[in-house]
DNA sequence: CCAATATAGTCTGTCAGGCAGATTATCTCG
DNA sequence: CGAGATAATCTGCCTGACAGACTATATTGG
């Protein structure tokens, strides 16, 4: 008998050789079902989910630029165009020139916008919610926790605003 | 000379109600960042990281079908037809009539695709490693898990499979 | 046992969406 | 002032996803 099987610590881990790559499935998991229930949710928004992202980062992130804004989410800049395009027709968004450089655009949210994204966002943490209903309240916020460290870390500009942001005002429930 | 510059309130600015979409945006980043890096390795397969997806599915999980291999990994089963089209065209899967219903097909790596998968299995675990180097290998661990148990709680069909092939063991070539 | 319906997989055609590249306006620096 | 860089936009192509039809087999009810 080959015992090339260590299983004699229970704190010895379950999958040590196996399959590498239960991150790459389980974010592809995680992200595609919370993609389906955020589509649910943001139907009537411009470009669905892509466009709740959109006006999330522009709203609470507030990137100077829309070029940051795009590579902030991974977005091509000639997608980023028409994509706000949209959002400046419907009247949620803002197109305003940079008075310190005349090339660049600043994305400001109209009221309107606002308004909208605040509704989404409850509607997008009772998403949220259902999705990660299999984990207890603690695992949520550690899981979250680490998911945003990991991604700050690998981020391409951001890092500073949110851990800025997070040092300054955790999520507190009221 | 019009300032409206009316951001110089500390309050005015705040995040109030905490984004509840750092969930989407984590997830987002990391399948990313992941996905690119494991595209950087898996160039000479098929279909890059997709196709290291399904290489790494069919092995390890060995899903009993062709259409379950694709509810697992999110692809329509029309496009699964192609991509494995490529792999049995590569030498690195075979179509096999399933013995008990003729209309299925199982899905059996070759010997070189198990030798493929192994080495790039390698390598992605390398690149996940440096993909999540800014956390401690505890955090690491904790992020994994809780990762695979949301995604398993969300994941259509899987579940028991895995489950029981954890629990049984790695797959033995049967 | 036959007919009807369901399911696994494949094939075909269409179409949106993404991306490369050119274009315009502006900035920066020598 | 001219040369090169950068923000945003515009244009056109082309891949790749999905809908829907089709074949082969399974299942079920009469």
């Amino acid at each position: 008998m080959v015992e090339n099987v260590t299983t004699r610590d229970p704190a010895d881990l379950p999958l040590p050789p196996a399959s590498p790559s239960t991150l790459g499935w389980s974010l592809g998991v995680l992200l595609r079902e919370w993609s389906d229930r955020v589509e649910k949710v943001s139907r009537d928004l411009p470009h669905g989910v892509r466009g709740y992202q959109v006006l999330a980062a522009v709203v609470h992130d507030a990137p100077p630029t829309q070029a940051s804004l795009a590579a902030r989410l991974g977005i091509d800049r000639t997608v980023m165009t028409y994509l706000l395009d949209k959002f400046v027709q419907c009247g949620l968004l803002e197109r305003r020139q940079d008075p310190v450089d005349r090339r660049a655009r600043r994305i400001v949210p109209t009221d309107q916008g606002r308004r909208v994204l605040a509704d989404l966002d409850a509607a997008v943490a009772g998403a949220e919610d259902e999705l990660l209903s299999g984990l207890a309240p603690g695992e949520r916020r550690v899981l979250l926790a680490l998911l945003e460290h990991a991604a700050s870390g690998t981020a391409p500009d951001e890092d500073r605003c949110a851990a800025v942001a997070r040092t300054i005002g955790p999520p507190r429930h009221a």
